[in-house]
RNA sequence: GGGCGAUUAGCUCAGUUGGUUCAGAGCGCCUGCCUUACAAGCAGGAAGUCACUGGUUCGAAUCCAGUAUCGCCCACCA
């Protein structure tokens, strides 16, 4: 049926459509069943989050994945979900409270929540709605959130585990504090810039000996009232013999010991270093080491607390000021350097950041590596591209303990609960009741009541219920022999960003063997980060960051993740330019008006299929084959950008170029039922290989394309399966492309129209197959073919071994044709030469395995006909 | 400073265990075409000392060493 189709394509008409269509009858969702499954599980975005481009590109390569293995068979599960972000989020609620007036600290931890929970309802999910847009077909009756009530119990009850295991502890962790603030900061929220300072350098008299002294080097004198000790390099010969000594701070008058630690760079400042346990990162490590006092000098603000002595309550900036004086009075100061070093200054306050010790929860990590390390190693799980398994492996085998509490509300509360002020007073319980019931074992105290205890204020960490998320979205945590975790766990690929290697897959993989006893995944791909074209990563505060939704709006989510996927092989960044999209439009226009030509063709019932159009069918099944069988490859090695590449050349080159030139009927002429039938089936074939990269429109023309029936649809069709090709068949056609290809160039050099029929001289040294002569005469508009050499005036080209001439009466000039023969003659005997230095070459044919010695012979046998073709040709002319 | 990776056409990248005329693709650029599917198109074309230096080899874009430049991760010095 001819039908009024419009020559340009509209996704936004169509991909509505579809997606609608595709929601109705359930098409994303699975459920447990005898195939054998494939699964991903999203990386869960920001709750409150909205679409970015890195979004885009990780969306776009997962639906790729599902939707293939989908058409392939498997019982294919794409689970979608939110994260609940603590830090990000309860800063968007402060922040949005703030503009209401409202200060959090005067909230209560309920109304706080309730305002959270609010926000979150409301702009939550806006993203998940967002990725539908793309067309993700995630199995959104499974959409999770990391705060709903099974999840949150889940997590709880792997902190209690872990702690009953005594994985988890209280420690003292330094973290960045903005005395303005008065609120610890993240490292990301601490900016960093060379600042010009002082060095000073103080002496501090050695306990015992008259008149001897240790000089130090500080930025920072007024921590000395904190200082518990001082270290040298053991290596050093200066000071070896005050190693065990004790020093007297100055000022402060206390005792403290000299040690030797490794940290120490004898050639820096005076070799030797106070150590401040309490605020400075870097001493309270060596600290730790050799168990110094912690001696807390400052205030919340600022200021000295009691351990400041008579500077009490006076800035830190003032106290140094007026130590400093007070130390060059009193004959302690040696000397003052300018020196240039790095400060943090909060991102928000810009005060400068004090480095405070707060009391934390911490899990060894160490030993729970261990399994996640060696499945790495062995290939059990593989991280592509294979060059972030090095990083993986450093920071693996380096792990710190994990830092698992923050000073938020907004989040899975720390289920330990304080019964008392001392530093064990508490249980670590599922919930109330049960730490009601331990805290009355613990204390012996039956008449303890719910009253008497006092939950932990803080939460966790957000990845420490991320790093669960593979087994929680099928609450394998809980019900470990549910039919869902069953099937559906281990997952198969994760895609996901490299930045976030340690934060989130390296803990989901520990996570996996510790409480699921299996792993999580089987493949991680890491996609790059989307940058701008200046190499810029794309970012909201940048602004250069087009607005997904907009460029789904003006060019189709089709083209905007052909645009996305064109170039970016796995762990590459990809330079985002808009001309991407244009391409991955102006792709899905080529291939509707594919589909326009076909639709609008007229049948003609009765006519027998033309040899031309039988051959162009059997060339390009063929050559399906072959492409199909290299972009399986690829998709087994994940190169998905080369995949989608291939089947773009196919689409445009092999398809449009060549097959549907060659099938189509001469102008008002019907075209067979046959070739039609077939042209159908490889349309379809095509649009197979296209779905996964481009849902809409292949959806739309195979829909259109023939009748289907109620639940069909191309999502759930059965993608092609590989096969043998003829590779000779398809050589052969290059062959008569590449005549035809010759032909066009000369109508073009010597201005001869299309329509002008043409007659075809050849001298076949590398026989044809006859039949596809047809698609010769066909193509390239020809009259007759002639075998044999053609002896007057023609216009000649040379493919293979083959000759083939063309006799145009009037526009031959005869020097102009010796020209080019010359030059062709000159580079085949360039060519010639170097084959036969290689073949004189003694060594190379001892030591060259025997194929390569026998290519090259043939390599010189092929030519030197060649050569003699040309010669006898020029001798004629 | 430590570690990892990269450097191929104007741009973005392929080049899969050294061996086909191996120097490729897409975009861009140049020329000619509004040819009855598509100007978001068609037909042609130009363009690279494969960062540099040396080595291994019969043979190197490919393997090794060094140099330069860039990127990422970690530690960023009292």
């Amino acid at each position: 049926m001819p039908m009024n189709i419009n020559s340009k394509y509209n996704p936004a008409e169509v991909e509505k459509k579809w997606y609608d269509y595709w929601m109705q009858h359930r098409f994303f969702h699975s459920e447990p069943d005898e195939r054998e499954p494939y699964t991903i599980v999203i990386p869960p975005p920001n709750v409150t989050g909205v679409l970015h481009m890195g979004h885009m590109l990780n969306n776009t390569i997962q639906d790729v994945l599902i939707r293939r293995k989908r058409m392939q068979g498997y019982n294919a599960l794409w689970v979608p979900g939110t994260d609940h972000a603590s830090i990000a989020t309860e800063a968007k609620v402060v922040g949005k409270l703030k503009e209401e007036g409202i200060e959090k600290n005067q909230l209560t931890r309920e109304e706080f929540l309730k305002h959270a929970w609010d926000w979150t309802h409301k702009h939550g999910g806006i993203i998940l709605k967002q990725l539908r847009r793309l067309g993700a077909s995630c199995d959104w009756e499974r959409t999770k959130f990391t705060l709903d009530p099974d999840l949150y119990e889940s997590v709880i009850k792997v902190f209690v585990d872990l702690y009953r295991k005594g994985k988890i502890y209280r420690g003292y962790r330094m973290v960045n504090w903005d005395p303005v603030a008065k609120t610890t900061v993240s490292d990301e929220e601490v900016i960093y810039t060379d600042e010009e300072g002082t060095l000073y350098y103080l002496r501090y008299p050695i306990v015992g000996s008259e008149n001897e002294f240790i000089e130090i080097a500080t930025t920072r004198p007024e921590t000395i009232l904190g200082d518990t000790a001082i270290a040298v390099s053991p290596l050093n010969e200066k000071y070896k013999h005050l190693i065990g000594k004790k020093a007297v701070v100055p000022i402060a008058d206390r005792e403290i010991p000299i040690i030797a630690d490794d940290y120490v760079d004898p050639e820096f400042g005076t070799g030797a270093l106070k150590i401040t346990p309490a605020h400075d990162p870097n001493d309270k490590e060596i600290g730790d080491r050799h168990q110094l006092d912690l001696i807390d000098i400052f205030n919340e603000d600022g200021t000295l607390n009691q351990y400041g002595l008579h500077y009490e309550g006076m800035d830190r900036f003032d106290v140094r000021k007026a130590i400093v004086k007070e130390l060059d009075e009193k004959n302690y100061l040696v000397k003052t350097e300018k020196h240039t070093h790095r400060i943090g200054r909060s991102e928000r306050t810009k005060a400068i950041i004090e480095p405070r010790l707060s009391r934390q929860w911490f899990l060894k990590m160490k030993e729970l590596a261990g399994p996640a390390i060696e499945a790495v190693r062995n290939g059990e799980i593989k991280l592509i591209p294979k060059k972030f398994e090095n990083l993986y492996f450093h920071w693996m085998e380096n792990v710190r303990d994990w830092n698992i509490s923050r000073q938020l509300w907004w989040g899975h509360r720390i289920p330990a609960y304080y019964y008392g002020e001392g530093e064990n007073d508490y249980v670590v319980a599922e919930n109330l009741e049960e730490a009601v019931k331990l805290a009355r074992e613990k204390t012996g105290n039956p008449s303890l009541t719910e009253k008497d205890l006092k939950q932990d204020e803080d939460v966790l960490d957000t990845w420490f219920s991320s790093w669960l998320w593979p087994i929680t979205v099928f609450d394998g945590i809980r019900h470990p022999e549910n039919p869902d975790f069953k099937y559906y766990y281990p997952t198969n690929d994760l895609v996901t960003a490299p930045e976030i290697i340690f934060f989130w897959v390296a803990r989901m993989i520990i996570a996996g063997y510790e409480f699921a006893g299996d792993k999580p995944f089987s493949n991680v791909y890491f996609t790059g980060i989307v940058r701008d074209k200046l190499g810029r990563k794309m970012s909201k505060s940048l602004g250069n960051s087009p607005d997904p939704i907009e460029m789904i709006d003006q060019y189709g989510a089709d083209a905007v993740r052909v645009g996305m996927l064109m170039t970016s092989p796995a762990g590459n960044d990809l330079p985002f330019d808009i001309e991407l999209v244009y391409q991955g439009r102006n792709f899905a226009n080529k291939i509707w008006n594919g589909f326009r030509l076909l639709k609008n063709m007229k049948i003609d019932e009765n006519k027998a299929q033309p040899e031309y159009a039988a051959q162009a069918v059997k060339w390009f099944t063929n050559r399906f084959l072959q492409i199909l069988s290299q972009v399986e490859d690829d998709f087994e090695k994940y190169r998905i950008s080369e995949a989608l590449k291939k089947i773009y050349s196919l689409v445009w080159d092999d398809y449009s170029s060549w097959y549907l030139e060659i099938i189509k009927p001469p102008y008002g002429e019907k075209i067979d039922r046959t070739t039609f039938e077939q042209s159908i089936n490889i349309l379809e074939n095509i649009l197979k290989l296209l779905h996964p990269f481009m849902p809409f429109i292949t959806e739309e023309i195979w829909q259109n394309i023939k009748p289907r029936s109620e639940n069909q649809a191309i999502i759930i069709s059965s993608y092609p399966q590989t096969g043998e090709f003829d590779k000779n068949l398809i050589s052969e056609f290059e062959h008569i492309k590449n005549i035809i290809s010759n032909i066009r160039k000369i109508r073009k050099e010597k201005n001869i129209p299309n329509k002008e029929k043409l007659v075809l001289y050849m001298v076949e040294n590398r026989k044809l197959n006859p039949e596809l002569l047809s698609v010769l005469y066909k193509a390239a508009n020809l009259s007759a073919i002639h075998y044999g050499n053609y002896e007057d005036a023609a216009l000649s080209f040379r493919v293979d071994k083959n000759e083939y001439f063309i006799p145009i009466e009037k526009l031959v000039d005869p020097e102009e044709e010796k020209k080019k023969l010359q030059e062709e003659l000159t580079y085949l005997e360039g060519f010639l030469h170097s084959v036969r230095k290689k073949l004189n070459n003694e060594r190379f044919v001892q030591n060259a395995p025997p194929q390569v010695v026998e290519k090259e012979r043939k390599k010189e046998s092929d030519t030197l006909e060649k050569i003699k073709i040309i010669t006898k040709r020029l001798e004629k002319l």
